[in-house]
DNA sequence: GTACGATTCAAACGCTTGTTTGACCCGGCC
DNA sequence: GGCCGGGTCAAACAAGCGTTTGAATCGTAC
């Protein structure tokens, strides 16, 4: 499933990922995510201590880089001197897009994402607050400014919706397949681009 | 958990309900949820068949009822002389809204109802489709005829865009969390109220 | 009262789970 | 050479899983 030249440690990810977006945390077990990943099934108490820290694991590979990029095009887009609603949106979304596109597991990694808003473990709850609350505060601080009419409350539930409309329309959990003649790729790019009209318009609504 | 005055079968389908939204499908056994129904193990079984069953039971029994209230408001909402976006779009939300404000499990069923939509399970998708699919249907066509500039494609990213917030704001996943001073009631009750806004907003935008 | 079907029960079934163990392999260093 | 330590391996561990079984219990109709 995976080329034998990443490592042990890169391999079980992949692999984890894939099966936990698929079967679910509890659903997928240790010896099905071994066996995809070509690998002893000891290695992964080895090399993380236990399933708890993989599942931890499997989402610090993917929300560092996607911080990172959320941020830095954040930062781009409010370096203008006029800063547009619907490029600091594109800077929240599009890097999440990207990630979905991502040549290996990105689109699992999308729907793992989906499962861990379901779960209401608070461990896990507690550990996407703290890698990824100050994302989100800084969106809303850029936010604020650019719409000073929005009460705190009402900007935090419209950010909550978009949260919420962004990982299932990712996910593709919905009613909207995929046409075959539709590339995945383009598929995704015109989400993204439905979705910045539709959350622009949302955001601006009085 | 249950008072004892509910049929075995129903405290069954309550605690299992509660307990598939903590923990998941996978991650809810038997044994727990026959444990808070204080039901025997064998129960289940006996009464459902398999835990499969007993999964697809738990949909039915919220979705009939969600169906029928999303039906009977929309033709409300549709049978005024000129009917209005937001009065369609709150024949969507409203009946949610009141689902996860029911007395017993609502709240939880919808976080069951998040957990259906990241499990890729073909099986459990079918069954919702099945059962759901019609209704949305049935909005679809009330919104394209008051949305008529709206291309088929457009009109379906939209709703699914709707559908994800909805289902995420419900099931309070967010960062949202409800102050220790507003009642769960009045919260959702201002969770619809943004959220029809919102949506309005957004599918009217051009 | 007794017979009957429906329901509940404790116990066991075979199987899978996450984790641990101790032997084994192999490259680099003395 | 010998040695060491990180890594891999097959095997086993106890615990938990969904499901099945056969006997015990119930309310009801005869």
């Amino acid at each position: 499933m995976n080329a034998p030249h990443f490592s042990t440690k890169e391999r079980i990810l992949g692999a984890a990922e894939t099966l936990f977006a698929r079967h679910g945390f509890a659903g997928a077990s240790l010896r099905q995510v071994t066996a995809a990943a070509n690998v002893n099934l000891a290695a992964v108490n080895y090399h993380f201590g236990s399933k708890d820290n993989l599942i931890e694991e499997v989402f610090r590979r993917r929300l560092d880089e996607l911080n990172v990029r959320r941020i830095e095009a954040l930062n781009a887009a409010l370096a203008v001197d006029a800063p547009k609603l619907d490029e600091v949106l594109a800077a929240f979304i599009r890097p999440a897009l990207d990630l979905s596109l991502d040549e290996a597991g990105g689109h699992a990694f999308m729907r793992v994402l989906a499962r861990a808003y379901a779960e209401h473990d608070e461990r896990l709850r507690r550990f996407l607050s703290d890698n990824y609350g100050h994302v989100l505060r800084e969106f809303a601080a850029a936010f604020t400014r650019l719409l000073p009419h929005l009460g705190k409350e009402e900007l935090y539930w419209r950010l909550d919706f978009i949260t919420g409309a962004l990982t299932h329309s990712m996910a593709d959990f919905g009613p909207m397949k995929r046409r075959g003649t539709v590339s995945e790729e383009a598929h995704r790019e015109r989400a993204a681009e439905h979705l910045i009209r539709f959350a622009t318009a949302g955001l601006v609504a009085p």
